[in-house]
DNA sequence: AATACAAGTTAGTACGTACTAACATTATTG
DNA sequence: CAATAATGTTAGTACGTACTAACTTGTATT
């Protein structure tokens, strides 16, 4: 089933989940991209890559990116799955915020086992998304992971639920409960300054203006038919 | 306070926590006892051991072995402190058997930041022993880590109560808890057999006949005054 | 198409960690 | 005490992972 049993090292783990992450929305993986979100030299990132490749784990198309074999898609989806049900578990059972869980999660899931993994789901209920709305691989490797729509694609006057948001950034997601936007959340656009300006967003009774950066992290649930 | 905060290596805290087992037990900590305890050639710690001595964490007598330094002290409690308060959370919050958990919290104890420790110990209510009766670290640094008898120890016709056992061979702590032999129990040494011969112990009603090397791995409470 | 810039790769280096083989030191014991 | 056994160290090698500097390839612009 799994032929290539070789214990991968913590840090092939991250670099085959940024690649998930970075194909996911579209082309090959590129490697200065890779570089960027692990805070590495591109240089670094070529070695490494040919490791991958040589454990098949990922396909290089040299000068071009990198994409993700089966099998290495499969090891990208186990460690969203751990990362997710860790963040989960710590914020629900723990205490965390969600604005903070990132950083532990991100260690512990190179260390904790698929059967730690599951034990914790399954006393959350199994859950199928995390606190920040990203939906949680199931253990089989399965998982509904659609592109979704960004605030800022919403036109003026429409409306929509939060779905998610990105993990990464504490700040950004501190800023963001302070408005109120979180999972589950319904905003309205009610305006939209020209030229790439902020947006004004109606969050219950409030009225907030954002930037468009911002409104290009907060996803929205497609379901405005 | 502490001035060297360039983070220590997994490995390193793997040796530290070793080096503090052996050392406690006696002398220092001999390279070839370092080395069986992780599984790696006698050269190979050799090296270690320089490179730890280097940052200050232990004191080499060459050809003599290896003692912490303060420092090096501080760490392998902490160590030993991630790790107790693992295994007790994992036992009672995640169902974990008290013969599995060891390898589980052995990985998870590199990754686990202070904080989230404390935050296990606190849903636990800060307990002071872990499931298999060792004294769980505070978070200050401090430990009641006497030197307990171990079952060999007793006389025959005396008896104590079990405080606590390696937890390190989930084989043993499968048979000990056949025997009904776990932390606070209290046994009877009914008979020994000449020329360190079985012993026979009474736990509760029943009788069991146990080799000396599982005798010498359960730790009797000192209360026989 | 020629040039310039961005992106990617290779070469050479470093460090942590392990190994084996060979050598050195300490301890034991005849 | 000398010989031997046990223990410990060094030298040389390997691999993963990162770095910088220099070179190459691909893309965009004039």
């Amino acid at each position: 089933m799994t032929p290539g049993r070789a214990a991968l090292t913590g840090q092939a783990e991250d670099y085959l989940k940024v690649i998930y992450e970075i194909e996911r929305d579209g082309e090959a993986a590129a490697t200065t991209a890779i570089a960027e979100r692990l805070h590495i030299a591109p240089a670094s990132v070529s070695g490494m890559v040919r490791r991958l490749a040589r454990q098949g784990l990922v396909v290089v198309e040299r000068y071009r990116g990198v994409r993700l074999t089966p099998k290495g898609r499969r090891v990208a989806l186990q460690m969203i799955r751990r990362h997710r049900v860790l963040e989960s578990y710590l914020v629900t059972r723990l205490g965390y915020g969600w604005d903070g869980v990132h950083d532990e999660a991100e260690r512990l899931e190179h260390a904790a086992s698929p059967d730690l993994i599951d034990r914790m789901a399954a006393a959350l209920g199994d859950p199928t998304v995390d606190p920040h709305g990203a939906p949680i691989p199931r253990a089989d490797g399965t998982v509904d992971d659609a592109r979704l729509p960004v605030l800022n694609d919403l036109a003026v006057g429409e409306q929509g639920r939060v779905a998610r948001m990105s993990d990464r950034d504490p700040a950004l997601l501190r800023y963001l409960g302070e408005l109120g936007i979180r999972p589950g959340v319904t905003l309205r656009l009610v305006d939209r300054a020209p030229f790439d300006g902020p947006l004004t967003v109606a969050v219950g009774r409030a009225r907030h203006v954002i930037g468009v950066t911002v409104a290009t992290r907060v996803y929205i649930r497609d379901d405005r038919r």
